[in-house]
DNA sequence: GAACAATAGTTGGTACAACAAACAATTGAT
DNA sequence: ATCAATTGTTTGTTGTACCAACTATTGTTC
Protein backbone atom coordinates (compact mmCIF):
# COMPACT_ATOMS: atom_id res chain seq x y z
CA UNK A 1 0.00 0.00 0.00
CA UNK A 2 3.28 2.57 -0.27
CA UNK A 3 2.69 2.47 -4.24
CA UNK A 4 3.31 6.27 -5.44
CA UNK A 5 0.23 7.17 -6.76
CA UNK A 6 0.16 8.92 -9.94
CA UNK A 7 -3.62 9.90 -10.21
CA UNK A 8 -5.08 10.60 -6.36
CA UNK A 9 -8.12 9.49 -5.39
CA UNK A 10 -11.34 11.69 -6.49
CA UNK A 11 -14.25 9.62 -5.84
CA UNK A 12 -14.44 10.50 -2.12
CA UNK A 13 -14.07 14.11 -2.68
CA UNK A 14 -16.88 13.52 -5.13
CA UNK A 15 -18.96 11.70 -2.58
CA UNK A 16 -18.53 13.93 -0.28
CA UNK A 17 -19.60 17.20 -2.23
CA UNK A 18 -22.80 15.17 -3.19
CA UNK A 19 -23.36 14.51 0.68
CA UNK A 20 -22.75 18.02 1.86
CA UNK A 21 -24.76 19.38 -1.03
CA UNK A 22 -27.77 17.73 -0.52
CA UNK A 23 -27.98 17.89 3.10
CA UNK A 24 -27.52 21.57 2.37
CA UNK A 25 -30.46 21.72 0.40
CA UNK A 26 -32.81 19.16 2.27
CA UNK A 27 -32.21 21.95 5.23
CA UNK A 28 -32.64 24.88 3.41
CA UNK A 29 -35.92 23.46 1.98
CA UNK A 30 -36.69 22.23 5.80
CA UNK A 31 -36.02 26.16 6.68
CA UNK A 32 -38.93 27.48 4.07
CA UNK A 33 -41.12 24.66 5.16
CA UNK A 34 -40.67 22.90 1.44
CA UNK A 35 -40.54 18.80 1.89
CA UNK A 36 -38.68 17.84 -0.53
CA UNK A 37 -35.48 15.69 -1.18
CA UNK A 38 -33.44 16.85 -3.59
CA UNK A 39 -34.10 13.88 -6.07
CA UNK A 40 -37.48 14.51 -5.55
CA UNK A 41 -37.34 18.29 -6.79
CA UNK A 42 -35.13 16.71 -9.65
CA UNK A 43 -37.63 14.53 -10.67
CA UNK A 44 -40.36 17.05 -9.93
CA UNK A 45 -38.91 20.49 -11.46
CA UNK A 46 -38.05 18.26 -14.83
CA UNK A 47 -42.04 17.80 -14.68
CA UNK A 48 -42.26 20.81 -14.16
CA UNK A 49 -40.56 22.40 -16.79
CA UNK A 50 -41.51 20.27 -19.40
CA UNK A 51 -45.48 19.22 -19.27
CA UNK A 52 -46.40 16.16 -21.40
CA UNK A 53 -43.33 13.78 -20.26
CA UNK A 54 -44.03 10.07 -19.57
CA UNK A 55 -42.13 8.30 -17.15
CA UNK A 56 -39.48 6.77 -19.59
CA UNK A 57 -38.60 10.34 -20.08
CA UNK A 58 -38.35 11.54 -16.89
CA UNK A 59 -36.46 8.63 -15.97
CA UNK A 60 -34.13 9.85 -19.53
CA UNK A 61 -33.86 13.32 -18.48
CA UNK A 62 -33.19 12.70 -14.57
CA UNK A 63 -30.62 9.76 -14.85
CA UNK A 64 -32.65 7.58 -13.08
CA UNK A 65 -34.01 3.76 -13.45
CA UNK A 66 -37.62 3.48 -13.60
CA UNK A 67 -38.23 1.57 -10.56
CA UNK A 68 -36.49 4.42 -9.24
CA UNK A 69 -38.69 7.14 -10.75
CA UNK A 70 -42.12 5.64 -10.58
CA UNK A 71 -40.96 5.23 -6.53
CA UNK A 72 -40.54 9.59 -6.36
CA UNK A 73 -43.39 9.71 -8.47
CA UNK A 74 -45.48 7.90 -6.24
CA UNK A 75 -44.66 9.97 -3.66
CA UNK A 76 -44.88 13.26 -5.30
CA UNK A 77 -48.21 12.00 -6.51
CA UNK A 78 -49.37 10.67 -2.83
CA UNK A 79 -48.79 14.76 -1.76
CA UNK A 80 -50.53 16.30 -4.43
CA UNK A 81 -48.00 17.78 -6.77
CA UNK A 82 -48.06 15.68 -9.55
CA UNK A 83 -50.73 13.34 -11.10
CA UNK A 84 -50.26 10.30 -13.18
CA UNK A 85 -53.25 10.54 -16.66
CA UNK A 86 -53.65 7.75 -18.86
CA UNK A 87 -52.82 8.53 -22.79
CA UNK A 88 -55.29 7.35 -25.35
CA UNK A 89 -52.64 6.56 -27.92
CA UNK A 90 -51.00 4.53 -25.96
CA UNK A 91 -52.07 2.98 -23.11
CA UNK A 92 -49.24 1.91 -21.54
CA UNK A 93 -47.94 5.13 -20.50
CA UNK A 94 -49.30 7.99 -18.18
CA UNK A 95 -48.53 11.33 -18.62
CA UNK A 96 -46.96 13.12 -15.77
CA UNK A 97 -48.12 16.45 -15.21
CA UNK A 98 -47.65 19.10 -12.35
CA UNK A 99 -50.52 20.38 -10.09
CA UNK A 100 -51.18 23.62 -9.09
CA UNK A 101 -49.54 23.03 -5.42
CA UNK A 102 -47.05 21.29 -7.22
CA UNK A 103 -46.61 24.06 -9.49
CA UNK A 104 -46.58 26.19 -5.68
CA UNK A 105 -43.72 24.08 -4.37
CA UNK A 106 -41.76 24.58 -6.96
CA UNK A 107 -41.92 28.05 -7.35
CA UNK A 108 -41.07 28.11 -3.86
CA UNK A 109 -38.03 25.91 -3.91
CA UNK A 110 -36.59 27.19 -7.24
CA UNK A 111 -35.20 30.21 -5.79
CA UNK A 112 -34.15 28.52 -2.96
CA UNK A 113 -32.07 26.06 -5.34
CA UNK A 114 -30.61 28.67 -7.23
CA UNK A 115 -29.25 30.89 -3.65
CA UNK A 116 -27.77 27.83 -2.68
CA UNK A 117 -26.53 27.15 -6.37
CA UNK A 118 -24.67 30.30 -6.14
CA UNK A 119 -23.59 30.25 -2.66
CA UNK A 120 -21.58 27.01 -3.50
CA UNK A 121 -19.80 28.74 -6.75
CA UNK A 122 -18.60 31.32 -5.10
CA UNK A 123 -15.24 32.46 -5.73
CA UNK A 124 -15.13 30.89 -8.92
CA UNK A 125 -15.25 31.74 -12.81
CA UNK A 126 -17.49 30.96 -16.17
CA UNK A 127 -14.45 29.03 -16.72
CA UNK A 128 -14.40 26.91 -13.67
CA UNK A 129 -18.13 26.33 -14.31
CA UNK A 130 -17.19 24.88 -18.21
CA UNK A 131 -14.33 22.76 -17.28
CA UNK A 132 -16.02 21.18 -14.28
CA UNK A 133 -18.93 20.28 -16.37
CA UNK A 134 -16.34 18.84 -19.29
CA UNK A 135 -14.41 17.04 -16.87
CA UNK A 136 -17.21 15.27 -15.37
CA UNK A 137 -18.75 14.52 -18.70
CA UNK A 138 -15.70 13.52 -19.83
CA UNK A 139 -15.38 10.71 -16.73
CA UNK A 140 -18.97 9.35 -16.81
CA UNK A 141 -18.24 8.76 -20.45
CA UNK A 142 -15.29 6.91 -19.75
CA UNK A 143 -17.01 4.88 -17.28
CA UNK A 144 -19.64 3.52 -19.76
CA UNK A 145 -17.74 3.03 -22.42
CA UNK A 146 -16.64 0.02 -20.55
CA UNK B 1 -40.36 28.16 -13.38
CA UNK B 2 -38.79 30.70 -17.17
CA UNK B 3 -36.00 32.37 -15.41
CA UNK B 4 -32.70 32.66 -16.96
CA UNK B 5 -30.36 30.08 -15.43
CA UNK B 6 -27.01 32.51 -14.68
CA UNK B 7 -25.86 29.27 -12.94
CA UNK B 8 -26.64 25.68 -14.20
CA UNK B 9 -27.22 23.10 -12.11
CA UNK B 10 -24.31 20.88 -10.94
CA UNK B 11 -25.75 18.59 -8.14
CA UNK B 12 -27.36 16.54 -10.88
CA UNK B 13 -23.94 15.85 -12.71
CA UNK B 14 -22.01 15.17 -9.28
CA UNK B 15 -24.73 13.15 -8.09
CA UNK B 16 -25.01 11.03 -11.25
CA UNK B 17 -20.75 10.51 -11.48
CA UNK B 18 -21.08 9.49 -7.49
CA UNK B 19 -23.29 6.80 -8.11
CA UNK B 20 -21.68 5.43 -11.94
CA UNK B 21 -18.24 5.47 -9.79
CA UNK B 22 -19.61 3.80 -7.01
CA UNK B 23 -21.52 1.23 -8.86
CA UNK B 24 -18.64 0.47 -11.81
CA UNK B 25 -16.58 0.21 -8.29
CA UNK B 26 -18.50 -2.45 -6.79
CA UNK B 27 -19.02 -4.23 -10.33
CA UNK B 28 -15.20 -4.33 -10.27
CA UNK B 29 -14.65 -5.61 -6.97
CA UNK B 30 -16.72 -8.26 -7.25
CA UNK B 31 -15.44 -9.55 -10.74
CA UNK B 32 -12.42 -9.85 -8.68
CA UNK B 33 -14.32 -12.22 -5.82
CA UNK B 34 -13.63 -9.42 -3.79
CA UNK B 35 -17.37 -8.41 -1.54
CA UNK B 36 -16.55 -4.56 -0.53
CA UNK B 37 -18.64 -1.63 -1.27
CA UNK B 38 -17.16 1.82 -1.87
CA UNK B 39 -17.83 2.76 1.73
CA UNK B 40 -16.05 -0.09 3.44
CA UNK B 41 -12.96 0.45 0.99
CA UNK B 42 -12.26 3.36 1.78
CA UNK B 43 -11.98 2.73 5.32
CA UNK B 44 -10.32 -0.46 5.28
CA UNK B 45 -7.84 1.39 2.89
CA UNK B 46 -7.02 4.30 5.52
CA UNK B 47 -6.88 1.39 7.98
CA UNK B 48 -4.19 -0.18 6.33
CA UNK B 49 -2.65 3.18 5.32
CA UNK B 50 -2.07 4.63 8.64
CA UNK B 51 -1.83 1.71 11.30
CA UNK B 52 -2.77 2.92 14.94
CA UNK B 53 -5.90 5.26 14.36
CA UNK B 54 -8.69 5.22 16.22
CA UNK B 55 -12.48 5.65 15.06
CA UNK B 56 -12.71 9.30 15.67
CA UNK B 57 -9.56 9.49 13.54
CA UNK B 58 -11.03 7.57 10.60
CA UNK B 59 -14.23 9.22 10.50
CA UNK B 60 -12.44 12.60 10.59
CA UNK B 61 -9.99 10.80 7.65
CA UNK B 62 -12.89 9.61 5.55
CA UNK B 63 -15.32 12.53 6.26
CA UNK B 64 -17.69 10.41 7.77
CA UNK B 65 -19.87 10.77 11.43
CA UNK B 66 -18.87 8.47 14.32
CA UNK B 67 -22.41 6.21 13.95
CA UNK B 68 -21.45 5.21 10.31
CA UNK B 69 -17.51 4.66 11.03
CA UNK B 70 -18.67 2.31 13.56
CA UNK B 71 -20.94 0.19 11.57
CA UNK B 72 -18.64 -0.06 8.54
CA UNK B 73 -15.45 -1.06 11.26
CA UNK B 74 -18.59 -3.61 12.17
CA UNK B 75 -18.98 -4.95 8.71
CA UNK B 76 -15.45 -5.15 8.28
CA UNK B 77 -14.57 -6.81 12.13
CA UNK B 78 -17.24 -9.69 11.44
CA UNK B 79 -15.54 -10.16 7.99
CA UNK B 80 -12.06 -10.54 9.53
CA UNK B 81 -10.76 -7.44 7.93
CA UNK B 82 -10.07 -5.46 10.76
CA UNK B 83 -9.67 -5.98 14.63
CA UNK B 84 -10.45 -3.14 17.12
CA UNK B 85 -8.41 -3.33 20.40
CA UNK B 86 -8.30 -1.36 23.19
CA UNK B 87 -6.13 1.28 24.42
CA UNK B 88 -3.87 1.19 27.70
CA UNK B 89 -3.96 5.17 27.67
CA UNK B 90 -7.71 6.35 27.33
CA UNK B 91 -10.02 3.45 27.96
CA UNK B 92 -12.95 4.89 25.32
CA UNK B 93 -10.78 4.52 22.54
CA UNK B 94 -10.61 2.02 20.28
CA UNK B 95 -7.44 0.99 17.86
CA UNK B 96 -8.26 -0.09 14.74
CA UNK B 97 -5.84 -2.53 12.76
CA UNK B 98 -5.77 -4.64 9.88
CA UNK B 99 -5.49 -7.87 9.83
CA UNK B 100 -3.30 -10.55 7.49
CA UNK B 101 -6.75 -11.13 5.35
CA UNK B 102 -7.71 -7.88 5.71
CA UNK B 103 -4.25 -6.96 4.17
CA UNK B 104 -4.50 -9.39 1.65
CA UNK B 105 -7.85 -8.00 0.59
CA UNK B 106 -6.60 -4.54 0.34
CA UNK B 107 -3.84 -5.64 -2.00
CA UNK B 108 -6.07 -7.21 -4.24
CA UNK B 109 -8.55 -4.03 -4.22
CA UNK B 110 -6.13 -1.61 -4.75
CA UNK B 111 -4.79 -1.76 -8.42
CA UNK B 112 -8.52 -2.25 -9.54
CA UNK B 113 -9.50 1.32 -7.85
CA UNK B 114 -6.05 2.46 -9.29
CA UNK B 115 -6.85 0.94 -12.93
CA UNK B 116 -10.93 2.02 -12.35
CA UNK B 117 -9.67 5.64 -11.59
CA UNK B 118 -7.39 5.93 -14.79
CA UNK B 119 -10.33 4.68 -16.60
CA UNK B 120 -12.10 7.28 -15.56
CA UNK B 121 -9.43 10.29 -16.15
CA UNK B 122 -8.90 9.05 -19.82
CA UNK B 123 -8.35 11.89 -22.09
CA UNK B 124 -8.02 14.54 -18.81
CA UNK B 125 -4.70 16.24 -18.37
CA UNK B 126 -2.58 17.11 -14.84
CA UNK B 127 -4.67 20.54 -14.74
CA UNK B 128 -7.67 19.10 -14.95
CA UNK B 129 -7.32 17.34 -11.93
CA UNK B 130 -6.20 20.01 -9.92
CA UNK B 131 -8.77 22.21 -11.37
CA UNK B 132 -11.35 19.62 -10.54
CA UNK B 133 -10.16 18.94 -6.83
CA UNK B 134 -9.73 23.04 -6.64
CA UNK B 135 -13.08 23.07 -7.29
CA UNK B 136 -14.65 20.55 -5.09
CA UNK B 137 -12.94 21.99 -2.39
CA UNK B 138 -14.54 25.34 -3.33
CA UNK B 139 -17.77 24.65 -3.23
CA UNK B 140 -17.20 22.38 0.29
CA UNK B 141 -16.19 25.22 1.77
CA UNK B 142 -18.92 27.01 0.46
CA UNK B 143 -21.26 25.01 2.00
CA UNK B 144 -19.06 24.99 5.16
CA UNK B 145 -19.11 28.56 5.58
CA UNK B 146 -22.75 28.85 6.32
C1' DG C 1 -54.01 -12.88 -37.80
C1' DA C 2 -51.31 -15.53 -34.47
C1' DA C 3 -47.00 -15.89 -32.25
C1' DC C 4 -43.27 -13.53 -30.61
C1' DA C 5 -40.56 -9.49 -29.36
C1' DA C 6 -40.22 -5.02 -27.48
C1' DT C 7 -41.78 -1.29 -24.48
C1' DA C 8 -43.95 1.02 -20.22
C1' DG C 9 -44.52 0.75 -15.84
C1' DT C 10 -45.05 -1.75 -11.22
C1' DT C 11 -43.72 -4.49 -7.38
C1' DG C 12 -40.91 -7.07 -4.15
C1' DG C 13 -36.81 -7.75 -2.20
C1' DT C 14 -32.35 -6.26 -0.82
C1' DA C 15 -28.44 -3.46 0.33
C1' DC C 16 -26.48 0.27 2.24
C1' DA C 17 -25.14 4.65 3.99
C1' DA C 18 -26.53 8.66 6.40
C1' DC C 19 -28.66 11.32 9.83
C1' DA C 20 -30.57 12.41 14.44
C1' DA C 21 -30.93 11.62 19.04
C1' DA C 22 -30.11 9.47 23.12
C1' DC C 23 -27.02 6.71 25.76
C1' DA C 24 -22.90 4.54 28.58
C1' DA C 25 -18.36 4.88 29.77
C1' DT C 26 -14.41 7.25 30.51
C1' DT C 27 -11.50 11.17 31.01
C1' DG C 28 -10.51 16.17 31.78
C1' DA C 29 -11.24 20.49 33.99
C1' DT C 30 -12.92 23.65 37.52
C1' DA D 1 -16.14 16.17 43.75
C1' DT D 2 -18.91 17.93 40.34
C1' DC D 3 -19.61 19.07 35.83
C1' DA D 4 -18.19 19.13 31.06
C1' DA D 5 -16.20 17.05 27.15
C1' DT D 6 -14.85 13.06 24.51
C1' DT D 7 -15.30 8.31 22.49
C1' DG D 8 -17.94 5.16 20.75
C1' DT D 9 -22.50 2.45 20.55
C1' DT D 10 -27.25 1.78 19.71
C1' DT D 11 -31.84 2.58 18.00
C1' DG D 12 -34.77 4.25 14.82
C1' DT D 13 -35.76 6.29 10.55
C1' DT D 14 -35.27 7.79 5.85
C1' DG D 15 -34.29 7.27 1.31
C1' DT D 16 -32.34 6.04 -3.03
C1' DA D 17 -30.64 2.62 -5.89
C1' DC D 18 -30.24 -1.75 -7.92
C1' DC D 19 -31.84 -6.32 -9.61
C1' DA D 20 -35.16 -9.36 -11.07
C1' DA D 21 -39.52 -10.79 -12.04
C1' DC D 22 -44.05 -9.54 -13.53
C1' DT D 23 -48.38 -7.41 -15.98
C1' DA D 24 -50.17 -5.01 -19.64
C1' DT D 25 -50.00 -3.10 -23.91
C1' DT D 26 -48.15 -2.32 -28.45
C1' DG D 27 -45.29 -3.55 -32.66
C1' DT D 28 -43.42 -6.78 -35.74
C1' DT D 29 -42.90 -10.82 -38.39
C1' DC D 30 -44.20 -14.73 -40.87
Amino acid sequence: MKEIELIKGYGPYVDRLNRIMKLDLVKSFKEAGINLTPEQWIVLSKAAAKKEMSQTELANATFKDSPTVSRIIDILCDRGYLIRTAIQNDRRKFLISVTTSGSEVAEKAYPIVMSRRKQGWKGLSKSDFNNFIRIMETIIDNYQKK
